[in-house]
DNA sequence: AATAATTTTGACCAAACGGTTAAAACATAT
DNA sequence: ATATGTTTTAACCGTTTGGTCAAAATTATT
């Protein structure tokens, strides 16, 4: 973890990105982000003007890091079993990577859904339109060359977002419930499912 | 919303009830249940001593809220497709019904896990052992009657608890992203996925 | 009607909070 | 060496916060 050669700015980033994302923007103490990043609080405000600007900052990245993949798959021209291929595969490992961003990102807008509107106009929009249309006819396409069985786009991607993201991101009522909070056997459940998920949701829509 | 019969312990329980879950522990401000209760703030810590055990109580009713149904599901001695598919309708009903509770209690389990614990011995745990247990067994035996495809107890809880969660938990992303922010047009994604959702999961593993 | 027990309130408190400010420390340019 | 601009700090401020308390209002008991 070389935390070492970070300016001031960065460690700031650093240290604001895990105190929030461990205790949400409320709960969230500008003195712990402080003298988490190892610095003066009044530093904060020196770089970041408010708290509200600098947790727009973090969850802007923290959002970021997990629209692209989705972009990606859609905007290829892979058939379509393949897109969901690559998308899990990638998706998971990404999600290995930052296990707690998902939950960090929902916990937020379930607070205050207005945060999106912002990064709409940066990330997604516009093209997204498009990306769906242009998705959905690409599926319909397959289906009728019976490739596929009958689905539309939208219900395709919730459900292949939702068996990838969901057990991370209710992470302690699954390994709670169904595993007696054993940390190694909830481990184990989500490797063994990175291959379920890929050939379940295969299996699932193959004609 | 005749909210008029309630004695002060129960229009508490409402307003905290409220305010909890749309700002969070961290978030929600006594004054703000006071108010919103019409009482003084000072009977809050009459009636529940600390903000703490006010959320603690706000929390278990949450939680308990959802568990029955899985253990509903899991105790019964219909076949499992049946119990597939009375899950998926009186959860998705539920839902409807508590939309906000799921990410409430994901939220709070995200900032604080060992709030569970506790609840464990009331709720869950000791009876679920089992009731994983011959849960498998059943799925098992049907997989080798040629009824199911094989899949484990686990996977197919996740998954059926993933495609009727996430798309409720992640409402704002999914109907940003998905459906341009359209209000209705999300709510009716998720009315047409009540069927979808049940026939999708029974039909991806029957044999 | 008087007394006791319970419920409700307004006023208050110490601690914690986000944010400010003036000065110190440091780096850079002349 | 000196002046100038930038970064960092300690001390401080007004407000908000969860929580307390003694007294008032209400209800129940005798």
């Amino acid at each position: 973890m070389a935390k070492q050669e970070l300016n001031t700015e960065e460690k700031i980033l650093h240290a604001a990105r895990d105190v929030f994302q461990k205790k949400g923007m409320t709960g969230a103490r500008m003195q712990e982000i402080a003298d988490k990043a190892g610095i003066n609080k009044a530093l904060l405000h020196y770089y970041y003007r408010t708290k509200d600007k600098l947790f727009e900052k973090v969850f802007e990245m923290a959002f970021s890091l997990f629209i692209p993949k989705v972009k990606e798959m859609m905007g290829s021209d892979k058939p379509i079993l393949e897109k969901i291929e690559f998308f899990v595969d990638s998706y998971l490992n990404l999600l290995q990577k930052h296990p707690y961003i998902p939950g960090f990102v929902i916990s937020e807008l379930n607070r205050n859904p207005d945060i999106l509107v912002n990064l709409f106009e940066k990330n997604v929009r516009l093209q997204q339109d498009n990306m769906i249309e242009s998705l959905n006819q690409q599926i319909q396409n397959e289906v009728s060359q019976g490739i596929l069985k009958p689905i539309s786009a939208q219900n395709l991607m919730v459900n292949a977002i939702s068996l990838c993201l969901f057990p991370i991101v209710a992470r302690p009522i699954i390994q709670g419930v169904l595993f007696d909070n054993d940390k190694k056997e909830y481990e184990g459940f989500l490797q063994q499912r990175k291959d379920f998920v890929k050939e379940y949701l295969i299996n699932s829509i193959k004609a």
